[in-house]
DNA sequence: TATGAATGAGACTTCATTCAT
DNA sequence: TATGAATGAAGTCTCATTCAT
């Protein structure tokens, strides 16, 4: 998955299409147009890489997604304690809530845009590959947690506990970042999220 | 709100898109002509009630989800203890998890449709209708909890707190029923989420 | 085939079509906005009884086909003598070489719009009716020859020496139209096309 | 006109042109890059000895046109009685037929391609040099037709009656050859062919 | 009030042509 | 000289919206 390199302009069109989408376009309505205004490619030269709009932005899409998962992964590699591994995650997302809402649909429960996705012949695979991703950021942030005797370590049956316990959290982060109503400090919520978390898995 | 009346004309409209939605369509592609022939309406009909097929589209979802929410409250009010109360929310979910994908959107922390809820004029006084209704389910199903013990009575300023708990627990719930890849069983799911949410709060 | 009868849509764009044809545009280059403009109807009104630009397009020239064949078979059975009948069918090849060049294809050895038709469903049947056409007219002129004496009956085995001796004077008199090199006068041509004609068939 | 001689790059661009055409690509649908591949050269080299598309195609239409007529001249010349001399180009007109359609052209009275060759600034010299093969094939025949008695030798004026005359014949036969309803034995339409031309000779 | 035939703006996509290499 | 990656003009077709009935 990694090893697949792109060429020059097939990364200008993935920038493209993300920069539109971080400015808020809805990947459904984007237009041909716009994506090579945006990449400073011409409108032809899209069809030399992809064979439809929707390949591309699915493609952009699970491309961005991938690498942020990795730097996600980096970074909580990066921290030491269960808390700030857990911290660091969180921050991305609030980072992200700001710039575009893709990426924390990894740990959501919804998969809007697979509509998209379904048009793309190794759906199946990226999906596969980003599910890895999440996996291993999971599985840094609970080693730490059981090191540090803050979360109990479980029998194998309970695994998919554990994973929903973290989704649960942090998807209870991220919508307090989406929602628009409540208004709650991102401190605040950072906290709330971490307790829901430890309480869960002590 | 509820005092508002819509025309059978109106109510035939959306009842054709959430057909139509039902079906899988993706509502960034529904047709005018589609939902026509749904509703079994003239196309010229539609824009007699509506001023765009955005406003159409976006006022069925929210009249969804406001009856969906509705219809929730009184399932939840309809049960007696902390427990089942909870459960009558996740068979919901699960139930709606196969025919539809709309209302689980209401806990999620996505608002994936909110492109189309912002051509709304009333959007905020929707939202904040269905925010009612929301709170409304949660207090119900948190009373119930206190009476038991089952949860801790918390200060005012950690009621948020106890929403993000109950949101984190359902979104992980959601999550294993719309994530392809995880299947696990509704019923562990359930249980998992349910500890969550006890763990969480007591 | 006859009965079924075109909405005034359909003739407009029919006439739209033809019209292009005859100021000279070949049918291969027609493009669906002039059809439009031709036509003075909406671009979309074309896709809403034809399904794609080809089928207007061969719709079109099959039915004009027919119709001018119609016209011709009614020429000649107005016409009382061998002779007359004949000549009428090459007035009208030499008129339809000013207005356009479609109806002289029956007569003619080539079908090269055929990669249009192609795209035609009912490409046989239309193919079929124009051939019924063209036998009854000339039916028509054989009958009034042999009446005359001047061409001789045939046995049933020679049926197609005699449809292929007029179709070689025909063509004759149509190259002489047609090509650009030679330019002989109309009535020169006639006559030589017309004595072919009988000579073969005495 | 055989002076001209082309390079290997044009040779190879015409033997891909033809090629497409042999295998039925209608001469108004072909494309560039189909051109190039088969012509295994780059799109680039086409508009280093062609100004343009249309120039490529036309020069090799005419070309080729040119060189079969060449080559039916030889074929002609290679036989010794009228007879003889005729059925050799009933038989190339018959394997004609099944490679391609366009060399008929030239016995047609139809040029349906003349668009593409209006593109042609020697379009003119071209249609000359071709229509001269033409004669110097008819002449041929027509020499040995006389020699034999089969053929009535005509005063000046009557000249263009006889060229009328296999023209018309030559389009009866080339008619039995393309028309979809009509399925006659070759042999027999060249029978009929050669009948119809002496008749109208003798 | 209700309809759906008609419209045409604008989307996607193709492909002839160019030009840096 | 030869190439083919890149371009963008221009084509086909769709579909939201209008309006005469």
């Amino acid at each position: 998955m990694q090893e697949m390199k792109f060429s020059s302009k097939e990364k200008a069109i993935f920038a493209g299409i993300m920069a539109l989408i971080r400015e808020g376009i809805n990947p459904y309505t984007i237009k041909v147009s716009d994506i090579a205004k945006r990449a400073d490619v011409g409108k032809g030269t899209i069809y030399d890489y992809f064979i439809s709009k929707e390949e591309a932005i699915s493609k952009a899409l699970l491309h961005h997604l991938g690498r942020g998962l990795e730097e996600t992964l980096q970074a909580v590699e990066g921290k030491d304690g269960f808390r700030d591994k857990y911290y660091v995650i969180l921050w991305i997302l609030a980072r992200q809530a700001d710039e575009n809402k893709e990426q924390c649909k990894m740990f959501s429960p919804l998969g809007e845009l697979s509509d998209f996705y379904e048009h793309l012949a190794d759906y199946q695979e990226y999906l596969q590959a980003n599910d890895r991703w999440v996996k291993r950021i999971f599985e840094d942030v609970f080693e730490a947690g059981i090191r540090e005797g803050l979360i109990r370590s479980l029998e194998d049956e309970e695994e998919s506990y554990r994973e929903m316990a973290i989704i649960g959290a942090l998807a209870a982060f991220a919508h307090s970042l989406y929602h628009p109503v409540t208004s709650l400090p991102a401190e605040t919520a950072m906290a709330a999220s971490y307790r829901i978390l430890v309480k869960a898995l002590s």
